[in-house]
This record gives C-alpha cells, structure tokens and sequence, in this order.
DNA sequence: CTGTTAGCGCCTTCAC
DNA sequence: GTGAAGGCGCTAACAG
C-alpha cells in the first residue's frame, strides 16, 4: 500500500519535518539519520506524492496539450516530441482533444485549470478567443502552437505557412499546372489563410488568373477529402493538379484518385503540406512543404517552462514571443 | 487571479462548507442560497481545485496510458480513443511514453502513481515484470493492453493475434506464394510470439516447409525497416511475398521495394497487421489483419474504470479479466 | 438549514 | 540538529 512520510517518521520516532529533510539531503539533518532515512524510504517503496506536495508549492509539474485530434498523424507527432521535451525536464503531459468543437476547448480549459496544471500548450480552435481569456484571468502560462490569432496578440510558435504554401503552389505552376484545385481548411483558422495567401501569391508572382472557385473547404474528418475529390474528378473537370492543406487531405486525395483511375504523379498532381513522412515513413512519399515538428515542440515546450518560471520569479515580461519555424519543399512522387 | 471557495465564502459572510455544498446543490442547502452562490461563483470564473478535492477524496479522476511511442500511428490512434472514452467518463489522461526501454517504463509507473493517478493503462514492454510488480505493491488497478503476460496473470485487453497473423499467411499461401519473408518484433513481446505462432500454423496447414531464417526481427524504429528489406533485396533472393509485424513496417518495406524498382502487389506481396487504413486513410491501402483499436480502447478504458471503482467499494474481485478483440483479414492493393 | 472540526500529505516558518 | 504549528483547498463527520 501506499507509504507517507508519516509512516516512515513512526518507525523512526521522529517528526515528519525530518523524514522530509533528510530524504531531501538537507545538510541541517545528521548523515546518519539522512542515509538510514533513505534507505528505509527505499525499501519500503516510498514514492513522494507530487500532489500533496504541490498544494504546498503551487507546483504540479504538469503541463496540458490541449490539441484537435490525436488521431491525425500531424497532431500525434506533435504530441510525441512535446511529451518527450516536456518530460525530460521533468513535466509530465496531459492531452485533451477538442475535434475542433470551441465548446470541448473550454471544456479543456477548465479541466486543465481544475488539475492545477502549471502551463498550457494550445492548438486553438479559432472560433473565438473565450479560452485563451479564460487563461488569462487565471493567469495560467499559454503558448499558442501552429496558429495564432491576428486580432489578439499572444505568445505563440507556428510555421512559416504562408512561404510553403508559395513554394508548393511555385512548384506546381512551374511544372506546367495552371488550374490548380486547393482544398484547403476553414479560413478563421490562421494556418489555412495564410496557406491560401500563399497560394495566390505563386499565381500572381506567374502571372496567371486566380479562380476564387477552385478553393474548396474541407475538413480532416476521415473521409470528407475523399467524398469531395470523388465529386468533382468523377466529372469533367480541368484540375491538373491538387493542393491540400495538409498531408493528410492529400492522402486522401491520392487513395480517391487511384480508385477512379487516375494516375498520381502522371495523369495528375497532388501535394501537401507537413511532410509526414519525415517522421513516418509512408508506402509513397508525396511532394509536400516541410517543417520540423520537433522543432516546433521543442521552441513551444521551453517558451512555456520560461513563462511557468518567470510566473513563479514575478517577472513582468510583458512583451510576446512569437517563433516561426522555416519551411522548405520536399519532392516526393506525387508531382 | 484564483477563485477559491473561501472567496466566496467571505462574499457571502458564511462557512465554506455551505459554499462547497451550495455549489454542489446540495438539498440541505436553501435553494435561494443555492442560486445566488452559484451565480456569483459563475461571475467569478470559479473553478473547482480538483487536486485538493482529491486529498479528501481520494480520486483524482485520473488515469496514466504509459505506451511506447506517440509517432506509430497504432499507438496515437489507440490514444485517440483512450483518451476519448475516458474523458466522456470524466477522466483526464497522461500519457507517458517509453522507447521500449524497461527503465523508462519503471520511471513511468512512478510517476503516475506519485501524480496519484487513479489508475493506468499499460503498453508493456515486456523485458520484465517490474513495473507490474510496483503496481501491485501499491494497489493501483491497471489494465495491459495489447500484449500479455504468460507467465503473470493479469488483467488484459489484446487482439488474437495469432488468428490475424495465420489469415494473412494463409491468405499469402493461397496466392501462390512458398517463401514469405516474415519481418517481425522481439520475441519477448507477446503478441510478436503469437504473430509468429500464426504464420508458422498456416504453413503447417499448408503442408508447406517452414524456414527459420525466413524471420527476421526488427524493431519500428523509423528506418529500420528499410534498411533490412534494402539488404534483403539488392541481393538475389527467393522471396515473393513479406508478411510483417505491424502496418508501420509494412509501409517502409513497400516504400524501399518500389525504391529499388519493384511494383508492390505485381511482383511481390506485401501485408501486415493494423489495419491502420481503417482509421486514417492513406494513399494506398495495404492488405492487413484489421482489428479495432475503438474497441479495444474501449473494453480497456472500461474494465480500467470497473476495477477503480470496485477499489473504491471494497470488492474483492480476485479474478482476473481477458478480453480478446476478434481480428479479420483487410484486402488491399499490396497483395 | 448551517457551522465547526479535523485531516488528506507535504512543505515552510519559526522556535528550541 | 530537530520539532511543532500552520496552511495549501477541499470535503466528511459530527454538531447544533
């Protein structure tokens, strides 16, 4: 069962207060009675109980992830270097998924506050900015990650969205595509219009007509890229090419064209955005812009542990940080 | 800042437990109390301290998933739901993650039980016991999920992994193919054991010889896949067909085979085990044994919830549970 | 209906 | 060197 500092200080006949400090290596505790403490501490078991302690504290060693769905490789990947950075120093992680519902957000919010977590990391929904409110009236440490909001200064770490968007839709113009089809996310969330603002740069930069209808919204939800690709290529159409928001639209994008005949990377173009298979080596690897989500993790994870820490010193800094990681093309087959 | 029932009891000129039971609509409370309490507490953006309810309580309505790595698809889509179902029951998850290392593992356990965890869902890594040794030790209800024990009985939730392995060799058999090389994991992983188990029966079935260094193992370490399959195939061999442990390195061997020019599904055969198709669709679908990671996420979630409750009530409840997932065979273009 | 008391396990402060 | 007291925020048990 479980063992307290309370039971160690009866088989010692000495108070709590000393078991504490000597199993903390307090120099005001003899070496003798500090190594005969630890070595019960050991054999019976004892492990500290952070909660308890952190009542005292005000430290939980915890963080929160709250993100849209772990199922997305994009989002998993993300969660697995976070969880990694955040516990090699010494943070534990929790995730809680919103399938993009702002209502599930705050939701998350409220449940991360409620556990006393010491930071959050935030993949916002974009609907509103009520959670990132609700962070700050708890003055809760919060970095926004992968998309920020224009209206609302924060910290936050995102990629270079706009510049691979450019690149990829360059890419594509270059290889002879002047229609290209862009099935790309909701437009409030800042990844996705910035991602279109790429877009449309590459084709004014060729000078080539923009058609607002070739820019059709979908979600991730599995199998809505499908769907939308079946409709439209199973007619007339005049797309050589199609951009995705991100790599795992692009799946689906390629699975629907091959059962309808097409060709990938002959017939017809396809690429994305997040180049998966730097992390996950996929049967094809498909032409996509790339950025290091470890990376990524990495700047999120230690601009939150600064916050949490200058939380707890009482620094002002008032100023935000916001860090953008590069982004590069990848050639893959698809294109 | 923070709200705290004591705020609101000053507000209010009267104890805090009548907060605390106002709050919680409590019938011994007048209802005017009631209203008002709960209004002003609304206005305040009160939020309940579950950490400190939880050293009265007991319950921090937490479970711990301790698996070996985010990145595989098959890890993060089982999280996925993990965490979907417990937290539709109230409970938050950690997720703690191990590399396969034994020690990281141990770490983990300690961890989750010093974060006072309610209980947790163990991805073992099977070199030893030890973990599950700590768990016992300290009382904490715990479920294995997806691998097993033989010589410790436990509470578990797997697949048959056996009957999946032995439909797609069978299946492989049958389509003319003799010599399938089989990459597979550590043989100390349970369902490794029994994947092996099941190819080795369907050859048996089908009268056919049975070669022992047709198995080779690798782990699912991005890359090392390719590299064996690289080794293997550059050079002469009689191979047609591989049958691997997992979707994961199934797709790095296709991905290496169509690199050194051969065409997956007419030259040679590729399958696996996942099925991961059936939860994020990729560019292309490979033949597989599908099981559903839903329901094992759920018969886990829920027999983890049943045993942290009986804890409560004081049940005995001195037997163990297994629970299988059935498997079946999943066509798809590699085979 | 409401309040008081006590305590969950730990840590900090002050006293000896 | 060591201990006692107090408190983190909440809730359960017992009073009235």
């Amino acid at each position: 069962m479980k063992v307290t500092l309370k039971d160690l200080a009866k088989e010692f006949g000495c108070s709590v207060t000393t078991v504490s400090r000597a199993l903390k290596d307090n120099n005001t505790i003899s070496l003798e009675l500090r190594k005969k403490v630890k070595k019960r501490a050991e054999e019976l078991g004892y492990i500290p109980n952070i909660v308890a302690g952190s009542m005292r504290t005000g430290q939980t060693k915890t963080i929160a992830v709250i993100l849209q769905d772990l199922r997305n490789p994009f989002f998993s990947i993300l969660a697995k270097y976070i969880e990694e950075f955040a516990s090699n120093q010494g943070y534990s992680t929790f995730f809680i998924t919103t399938s993009e519902l702002i209502d599930r957000e705050i939701e998350a919010v409220y449940t991360a506050i409620g556990k006393n977590v010491d930071g959050i990391l935030l993949l916002p929904n974009q609907k509103d900015t009520r959670s990132i409110e609700i962070l700050r009236r708890y003055k809760i440490p919060h970095i926004l990650v992968g998309r920020y909001f224009s209206n609302l200064d924060t910290d936050y770490v995102i990629a270079n969205d706009q510049k691979g968007s450019y690149l990829v839709t360059k890419h594509l113009i270059e290889k002879g595509h002047q229609r290209i089809l862009f099935l790309n996310s909701y437009m409030y969330i800042s990844s996705a219009y910035l991602r279109l603002e790429g877009y449309k740069q590459a084709f004014l930069e060729a000078n080539l007509p923009f058609h607002e209808n070739d820019i059709i919204i979908v979600s991730t939800d599995r199998g809505e890229a499908c769907e939308v690709i079946n409709s439209i290529f199973s007619k007339k159409q005049e797309y050589t090419a199609v951009f995705t928001y991100c790599d795992v639209i692009a799946f689906e994008t390629i699975f629907t064209l091959n059962e309808l005949g097409y060709h990938v990377g002959k017939d017809i173009a396809v690429a994305g955005v997040d180049n998966i298979h730097s992390d996950i080596i996929l049967p094809i690897k498909i032409t996509s812009a790339s950025y290091s989500r470890k990376d990524m993790a990495y700047e999120a994870v230690n601009l939150l542990i600064k916050r949490i820490n200058e939380g707890i010193n009482n620094e002002s800094g008032d100023h935000y940080e916001h860090r953008v990681i590069d982004i590069s093309l990848s050639l893959g087959q698809t294109t």
